[in-house]
DNA sequence: ATGTCTATTTTTAGTCA
DNA sequence: ATGACTAAAAATAGACA
């Protein structure tokens, strides 16, 4: 009896393939029947499978087309004033949801960048082929990545005084040359640079920004 | 504690309601994918709801697929094993933030669609100005907030049968009328952003389906 | 309202008839 | 295969912070 926990991937076995997708489609047609019942919402679910001879589609197109079809006349004059209360309120929401996205997107940029470095310490790469705009970005994150680095080393050389001097290594705003160099030869360096890695990863939270969304 | 089964039926109370939406609605999605990994097919989920400014679409992995494309491209080298593994989750770390910051994105044109709607109606601006590729999201929120718009009135004049007749309102695309104020050229408007939503949305479909097609 | 926490319900993977 | 069964896993309603 072996009912464990099963692993997200593509199923090989033929026949449970589509045992698995019977049971579930029953399983999200009725998820999707509990959610437009609960609350009250179109929903519209679309299997294209090889199981069924013709795509499954739930439910009715009746209340998405009636939605949408219901266009008529409506006096929105006396609704006007409410909304443009709002408006301040949407240029904050705006402002704020710009600012965060800009982050996400820089944060993004050096999670590239650090890739790009990898690439070019394991010599996959060159410099040269680094987008000449993204060349101070990158520099930015690599002198960062050193700081950590010699942060990091420090640490152990107190644990370890006799090694701490030969290991010292110096960020430089010239970081895009040496890399060259440092690809080629020192895998040691590349192992530290990894160990780091992994360390400043952890401490990375991506995912975490939320927008709070309004209602009227 | 009152952990019961609860009843299928419509949640009446508002913010329980919403919860409810959103909790499921997550859960549907993930079942969606769920369901589309395992089994390998193209399963398309599309709630149409009161609480997303615009449907919301499952899936879109356009994009990611597009992000993470662009990273596998990159040539196999000798890494240690380490070292892929750090590459990995580099790449998830990124894929993860472009989703995140996707979603922002989308989000905040919402608002700025809002804004624009906000703008038309107080006369500020007119519709000619809005740009061109801007039309279609402008039709969707517009279209969108009416929708919200009837619900609620719906819902109040059960509340109040007597005065149901009058208070009902209908949404219409003729709402852009009230909001241009520019008279003749104000159907056209109208028109126009229906024809675009429409458009859009038969693209979004037609698009997010066609993926992932395998023979048999 | 937004996220976290659990008791409980619901779904489902694997097995067998 | 098809349906029933069941233990394990997942979802979630309600409570609480």
């Amino acid at each position: 009896m072996t009912r464990q926990k099963v692993k997200m991937a593509f199923i090989e076995n033929e026949s449970s393939r589509k045992a698995t997708y019977k049971k579930r489609k029953r399983g999200i047609l009725k998820k999707a029947n509990e959610l437009a019942t609960l609350c009250g919402v179109p929903v519209g679910v679309i299997i294209d499978s090889p199981y069924d001879l013709t795509p499954e589609v739930w439910p009715s197109r009746e209340d998405m087309d009636n939605v949408l079809s219901q266009l008529q006349r409506l006096p929105v004059m006396d609704r006007t004033k409410k909304m443009l209360n709002q408006e301040s309120y949407l240029k904050q929401s705006i402002s704020k949801a710009s600012e965060t996205c800009k982050k996400l997107t820089k944060e993004n940029k050096e999670l590239e960048m650090k890739e790009v470095m990898f690439d070019c310490l394991s010599g996959k790469t060159s410099p040269s082929r680094i987008e000449k705009n993204d060349l101070g970005a990158c520099g930015n994150v690599i002198e960062q990545y050193l700081r950590n680095l010699n942060r990091r080393i420090e640490i152990l050389s107190k644990n370890d005084g006799a090694s701490s001097s030969s290991v010292h290594v110096v960020a430089s705003t010239s970081v895009a040359m040496p890399i060259v160099e440092l690809g080629s030869s020192s895998t040691a360096f590349c192992d530290m640079i990894r160990q780091q890695q992994i360390q400043s990863n952890m401490n990375q939270n991506v995912g975490s920004l939320d927008l709070n969304q309004q209602q009227w």
